[in-house]
RNA sequence: GGCGCUAUCGUCUAGGGGUUAGGACGUGAGAUUCUCAAUCUCAAAACCCGGGUUCGAUUCCCGGUAGCGCUACCA
């Protein structure tokens, strides 16, 4: 219908519809793998087009080949998916770009936006080195740009290496309205004559954005907020090359709990890492979108990716940094966790526990799967807090702790010896087992804590498990009955328990 | 050092010239219970500092301080 109707629009409003339409894109640099901030970074614009019903772009920036590899650009794109980002168009590799680059910074020469300069990069750090000891700012300052443009071409076509710089204006500031920080000036004074071509030919980083960004047609630069002062670089480009400027939105960073920039140091750098702890990527997407960003109702936080989409706006983010919480994101991992349909979990939990080398069928992980849905934060807890379903044989573990009431080690033994002829004839079905077992205690004289911690430790090993009757009916009589003998065969052979 | 950005509970944040400064995570206590978890109830917990504007500032303005970012022929 939305066809039908924009068909009748005039042609001007088409025309204007289009020009309007959000491009965005998401560019990392495969120097590193999709960590906690660019994965954010990558929501951000994912959300933002998808709100606008536009266009999300993934872009890989390796012009710096001494440092991109292959590795990290598959690492980046498995991270993305895994995080349910889709992209629209690409990726593109800014290495397939590179006449694209070296036509844009001649057309900058030519318009004397751009020169030659043939210093070479030792000797400007040379001078940088001995303006910092001088106590001067170690600020770009060389003379080429006063080299005439017909000796520099003469230099050039005699064989020496030049890069080439942007002249930046001496005077004025270049000034924008970001949509998130408001509006930021900065005075061309701090701006340095910056590289735009290395003298190998290969462009830097302000030449390939902003050329890329202009081709693709970028509507919208969402992009973390250490890319503040390189803007003015960028917006001086655009004006030199006669393009439209896009918005800016700078987004602030995500910090570790000490405060600085959250690095390996901090744990897990990359996203994957999060996905192979067993962290959900709704749940992750859910967590991240929301430290920085906060929706209309900021009391509202579990979201789904469609009301996320619906309420995302540029100017409900935060200006501030934010600290990363473990803990909030544990939170909501298990908030999604608990609150999936426990089929699909048993499935999403099977592959961990094989992985953990345990042989389980399908079947019985299914019958384990609602037990512990509400025990665990993330995937992998379920090998510390469900793997005595999973073993024939239980780890070691102390005596001591079949024992309620410390010392009471004939109660023990009682409750034990009871509980297994109660076992050995009772049908296999919790509420059986609960009927029968709660009887039994009370022909004892026990309570039911009396009665229930020492079966319990003895089938599972430990004293904090999930619900004993469920649990045994899982586990199966076999088994129970095995190791309750097992049980009573340790406090046999303990016959004096420390008091 | 220079430039830029920022500043509300431990953390993520809401709010805004007069409020008991709200919510969430985490923390503590209690309820429930066969343990744990979940759930429910309650509690402790914040407006960086100093000036100004104002009848009144946590809120607006200025300064300071602190944090972060940038300061490359990295991105």
């Amino acid at each position: 219908m939305l066809f039908g109707s924009l068909w009748r629009w005039p042609a001007a409003a088409r025309v204007r519809f289009e020009r309007m339409s959000v491009r965005v894109r998401f560019a990392p640099s495969p120097t590193g793998y999709l960590h906690v901030g660019g994965a954010r970074t990558a929501l951000f614009n994912w959300l933002f087009a998808r709100h606008h019903s536009g266009t999300f772009i993934l872009r890989i920036e390796d012009t710096d080949f001494e440092r991109s590899t292959q590795e990290m650009v598959e690492g980046i794109l498995h991270g993305m998916l895994w995080l349910g980002l889709d992209w629209d168009e690409g990726p593109l590799h800014q290495s397939d770009r590179m006449e694209l680059y070296a036509a844009t910074a001649a057309r900058l020469v030519e318009s004397g936006h751009a020169y030659y300069c043939f210093c070479t990069k030792e000797s400007l750090e040379q001078r940088r080195a001995a303006a910092v000891a001088e106590g001067r700012p170690p600020r770009h300052e060389c003379t080429c740009r006063q080299i005439p443009r017909e000796e520099a071409e003469r230099r050039r076509a005699a064989g020496e290496a030049a890069a080439v710089r942007f002249a930046v204006p001496e005077t004025g500031a270049t000034a924008w309205d970001d949509a998130v920080m408001g509006c930021i000036e900065i005075a061309h004074t701090e701006v340095e004559d910056f590289v735009l071509l290395r003298s190998d030919g290969a462009p830097t980083y302000h030449l390939s954005v902003v050329a890329d960004d202009i081709d693709m047609r970028i509507t919208h630069v969402i992009r973390g907020a250490d890319h503040i002062s390189n803007t003015p670089k960028q917006i001086l480009q655009y004006q030199a090359l006669g393009a439209e400027l896009p918005v800016f939105a700078h987004v602030p960073l995500i910090l570790g709990p000490d405060r600085t920039r959250l690095s390996k140091r901090h744990g897990a750098t990359s996203v994957i890492a999060y996905r192979d702890e067993g962290l959900l990527p709704e749940a992750f997407r859910n967590f991240l979108a929301l430290l920085g960003w906060t929706p209309p109702d900021s009391s509202k936080e579990i979201m789904g990716d469609a009301e996320m989409i619906r309420l995302f706006s540029l100017d409900a983010i935060a200006r501030s940094n934010a600290v990363f919480d473990r803990a909030k994101l544990e939170w909501f991992n298990a908030e999604y966790i608990r609150a999936m349909p426990a089929d699909e979990l048993s499935e999403r939990l099977l592959p961990v526990v094989r992985a953990a080398g345990y042989s389980v069928e399908p079947s019985y992980m299914r019958r384990v799967t609602p037990l512990i849905q509400e025990r665990i934060k993330v995937l992998r807890d379920v090998l510390t807090v469900a793997d005595f379903f999973f073993v024939k044989q239980l780890p070691p573990f102390d005596a001591a702790q079949l024992v309620p009431q410390k010392g009471d080690l004939a109660m023990a033994r009682k409750a034990l010896e009871r509980s297994r002829e109660v076992l050995a004839q009772t049908a296999f079905e919790h509420q059986a087992l609960d009927q029968a077992l709660r009887a039994a205690a009370q022909e004892l004289g026990l309570k039911p804590g009396q009665m229930f911690t020492p079966i319990r430790v003895a089938v599972t090993g430990r004293t904090a498990a999930p619900p004993l009757f469920e649990t045994l009916e899982v586990l199966g009589r076999e088994t129970v009955l095995e190791r309750i003998d097992q049980a009573l065969q340790k406090l046999g052979a303990t016959q004096s328990l420390p008091a």
